[in-house]
RNA sequence: UCCAGAGUAGCUCAAUGGUAGAGCACGCGGCUGUUAACCGUGUGGUUGUAGGUUCGAGUCCUACCUCUGGAGCCA
């Protein structure tokens, strides 16, 4: 029986018998003996397996090479040497898969951009060996954090024929050969249909039945964006609530990163180590200082403020009524407040439809978490729950009513104030690992032109 | 898509317009309860692609490709 490393190297006491499997990290030869560094990602470290000579599997000993996969069985024993607390004295090692010495994976550093070009063998390095880890626990955290609050958890449709406007380009789905908006009509769905861009309308039906959901799942954009922050497919995490304004969601937006970061410091230790080490000295500071202090909120028309009275040169001035650009974000959040900042209350044109029209008329109930390093990591709002001013609000943005027959529907039947948001999950981790571009905190990351594994 | 930068050995990088090198990896030898082991030694190249300038191009020019950083779109 096969045990994980993960739980060797948490013994309590040495065990007489223990079967261990994974992938050579380094071996140390002497006359007599060797050392083998095995790893099964199961934990960030790896465990030191003493082999001497003459045990069987030994004949074989040079090809236990960095990469070659193997099964050890022996005997957990506290090491002699410093290094590490527990060592495996092998009574066997036997050599599954060879790794030659075309094995791209070093005993070294190695950059990120060679990295990505072997993206179906990076998860063995350390620095994703612990990233995806890391991801697979926050996943788990997002769940325990909106199921301890009664959230439903609604899975909407992946394939929509709705365009949540606003949020950018879409990827056309269709079975049709040849020129296929010639006629929508035969196509699969007897409409034009499109990966989705956002949950949020569907999700909003629900959230105006079962009160509380969210939702966790991928989300696509076809735009062409060529950024560190950016990616075709993404996970994206929407909430929403009903009977709830901006306030209500500003608070559990707020709350909720600082759940995960919390659940990062207590759960991720050892990759947190890893990351602070080799990525970013700073990083247990700033998950600390996230957890513990309150973010900064500032409405829109503040912030404008703020910026113009900086005395600091941008590239792009500062307008009222346009959206602010990447460098003013960052000198709020970086150099002003030097903290996760809640910017709310947006100029309406700027926003979507759906965004709920505050009482100045000029201005929307639309909210953005921004964080230091990484810039929006959420968008959100209180939504616009008359009917009538949803409808005007359409046509405001040259939008045709009918398209939204069910969404307006949500406001003709029953409607209530209700608000929400959404959270890209990946720069959510390259906030916490301070991992800095998006391609390094997802498997297999889609950009443009690149679909390769 | 726009702006800037970079493509040289498997990896990370050097090389004034004049003989393409080093470290690591890998092979061989040695040494050692070692820790990205160490010491010696050897192998390793169509300098991103296609043109051009020049007696001579890794180096200069043009186009294209790829990647990186920044910007826009946003999560």
């Amino acid at each position: 029986m096969r045990t994980l490393i993960k739980h060797a190297l948490a013994a309590t006491e040495p065990r007489d018998f223990i079967q261990l499997g994974g992938w050579v990290r380094t071996r140390r030869d002497s006359k007599d003996f060797s050392f083998l560094e095995l790893n099964d990602g199961s934990c960030f470290a790896s465990i030191q397996v003493v082999a001497d000579a003459g045990i069987p599997g030994y004949e074989q000993i040079a090809d236990f090479t960095t990469g070659s996969s193997a099964v050890v069985e022996g005997s957990l024993v506290a090491s002699p040497a410093a290094g590490q607390k527990w060592e495996v004295k092998a009574r066997n090692i036997r050599l599954i898969g060879t790794a030659d010495a075309t094995y791209p994976l070093q005993k070294k550093g190695h950059t990120l951009e060679f990295l990505r070009t072997i993206a179906h063998l990076r998860p063995r390095s350390n620095l994703f060996g612990a990233v995806f880890r890391m991801r697979s626990k926050l996943a788990l955290a997002v769940h325990e954090f909106f199921q301890s609050r009664d959230f439903v958890y609604v899975q909407t449709p992946i394939i929509t024929a709705s365009d949540c406007e606003g949020a950018g380009e879409m990827f056309r789905v269709t079975t049709l050969k040849g020129n296929i908006d010639e006629q929508p009509t035969t196509d699969f769905f007897g409409k034009k249909a499109y990966l989705t861009v956002s949950g949020q309308l569907e999700g909003e039906t629900f959230a105006c039945a079962l009160s509380n959901i969210y939702t966790f799942g991928p989300t696509f954009r076809a735009e062409n964006s060529n950024t560190a922050r950016h990616a075709a497919e993404f996970w994206m995490i929407e909430p929403e609530m009903a009977f709830c304004d901006l306030q209500g969601d500003m608070d559990l937006a707020e709350e909720f990163i600082k759940s995960l970061a919390k659940y990062a410091l207590e759960h991720c230790a050892e990759d947190l180590g890893f990351f602070a080490k080799f990525v970013d000295k700073g990083l247990p500071e700033r998950l600390k200082f996230v957890v513990e202090r309150p973010f900064v909120r500032v409405p829109y028309t503040e912030a404008v403020d703020i910026l113009t009275k900086s005395g600091k040169k941008f590239e792009f001035s500062v307008v009222y009524g346009q959206n602010l650009q990447s460098e003013h974000e960052r000198f709020l959040t970086e150099e002003h407040f030097k903290s996760p900042t809640t910017v709310f209350n947006y100029p309406r044109d700027i926003k979507p439809f759906y965004m709920r029209v505050n009482d100045d008329g000029k201005t929307v109930t639309a909210m953005d978490v921004l964080v230091p390093g990484i810039g929006e990591v959420i968008g959100g709002a209180q939504r616009e729950e008359r009917p009538d001013v949803l409808v005007e609000q359409m046509k405001h943005h040259n939008l045709n009513p009918a398209d939204y027959w069910w969404y307006a529907d949500l406001r003709k039947y029953g409607t209530v104030p209700h608000a929400g948001f959404g959270l890209g999950f990946e720069r959510l981790i390259m906030f916490l690992t301070a991992v800095s571009n998006i391609r390094d905190v997802i498997p297999f990351a889609r950009t443009p032109g690149n679909a390769e594994f």
